[in-house]
DNA sequence: CGTGCGATTGAGTTGGTTCAAGGCCAGTGG
DNA sequence: CCACTGGCCTTGAACCAACTCAATCGCACG
């Protein structure tokens, strides 16, 4: 479909993630490239995966943005995480492990299930794996201590870095298809407030955010006001090299 | 040391734990013995971990609590997660993975080596991590979307669900060995509203908190109030039965 | 008999919420 | 072509849950 000299791996910005995670072999290349024709798409707000049901197979994310989200009984809603492009889903390791939390499309998504047969790739979804729980520590950290303003900047920076593993960040620029209601949901905010956060940021020229993308300005100065610092899981250094 | 007869997963909390979550086989027994022959200690304040530092081996908790905790350069402190008699640490799929949070104990903590040679010692750890990634989703619904109040209730009962595991809940009562500001740095709160919050369900004769050890009144009634649910990562009924 | 840590209390402040309108599209159907 | 609808964003004003600051108390320990 794409130039038949390039491997998809480089094509794919989901497949760049993987192969920034682990070196991927000529097999495994070959494994993603047949994943990928039956990829799937589903429509906005469509669960991917329900709270309390088994878990299917582990699913790659090629495109569009989900969250793994948990409903309270009075109605309120937290997001525990987005699942970006290359993240993969029921990536565990128990045999029929049920669901501890519904996924739902934020947007328009498409999906291939996710091979993990070679070494490198079961590789690929340890590192993968481990990233999302320190993810989560992130997240916990970031409603439990940082105020508003803080709790946005945190986030759009652990986003942009997540989005740059897939190559998805040009100039500091990336999609942000949130809607400030669901991104108060991730923040453990109203989204009145939100509003208000997102346009003390854009006022201070801290980032520019329109027409579903965000670019942040100055995102080492950003980083250090909110003490971010990127999640690293591996050792070797060779995930930094892949980034271009 | 113990009754000849006796099996060490019936005198140890610890290895209560890990015969609830897998059926363990007698080789998985002995091992779990001999491991017990090599515990250590470890004095309070502690680093059992440091984040940034790669992981140690796994570590089987045989009695105390520590906290799986990250600070800010501010001097803020957040703890992600509670370590309880049973839990394992440095429990993950990779080879050489980097920390990416301290654990510290918080009082006298007894631990020896988790050996996982066997299938049903490895089941055993893994339940055990997606039970641990559980909890970490109810921190973050925690902290994102309830009260003070409705946040101490969950907390207990989680609590509660979890030694039980090890056969450490009696009539709803169970050790409670942490200081308010330690409850304040789980919860996302300040010490003096911990202190405030904790004399309100006193008050209403919710729960009985004195010398170190809770007793829930009407644990049923508090989890309906606050939307508990104990988490369940399997679909087999065998967990449930296993205490008492 | 200090000394220090943890729990407790009071009074004032504030970051974030709530409630309630309005505004701004893009899509849809007449 | 325009009116109508439904999401989503924006704004104002009042309110309140939780925070801050600062003392005081209790107690275990040396």
């Amino acid at each position: 479909m794409k130039a038949m000299g390039r491997p998809v791996t480089q094509s794919v910005p989901a497949f760049r993630r993987l192969a920034a995670l682990a070196t991927l072999d000529l097999q495994s290349d070959r494994l993603l490239a047949e994943a990928a024709m039956h990829s799937r798409s589903l429509q906005p707000g469509r669960e991917l995966l329900t709270e309390g049901a088994p878990v299917p197979g582990p699913t790659l994310i090629l495109s569009g943005w989900a969250a793994r989200a948990r409903l309270l009984a009075d109605g309120r809603r937290q997001i525990m995480s987005l699942i970006l492009p290359g993240d993969l889903i029921g990536n565990c390791r128990q045999n029929l492990p049920l669901a501890v939390s519904s996924v739902v499309a934020l947007g328009h998504l498409t999906l291939c299930p996710a091979p993990a047969i070679t070494e490198a790739l079961k590789q690929a979804h340890a590192v993968s794996h481990a990233l999302d729980e320190a993810y989560l520590l992130a997240q916990i950290t970031r409603l439990g201590r940082l105020s508003a303003e803080e709790r946005l900047i945190d986030l759009m920076l652990e986003v942009r870095d997540r989005l740059a593993l897939c190559g998805l960040v040009t100039d500091n620029a990336f999609a942000w298809p949130l809607t400030q209601s669901a991104l108060a949901d991730v923040l453990g905010l109203t989204p009145v407030h939100v509003n208000r956060t997102l346009q003390q940021l854009r006022g201070s020229g801290d980032v520019i955010l329109r027409a579903g993308r965000v670019q942040l300005m100055d995102p080492s100065g950003l980083a250090t006001r909110v003490g971010h610092v990127t999640a690293r899981v591996t050792s070797d250094t060779e995930a930094a090299r892949h980034d271009r």
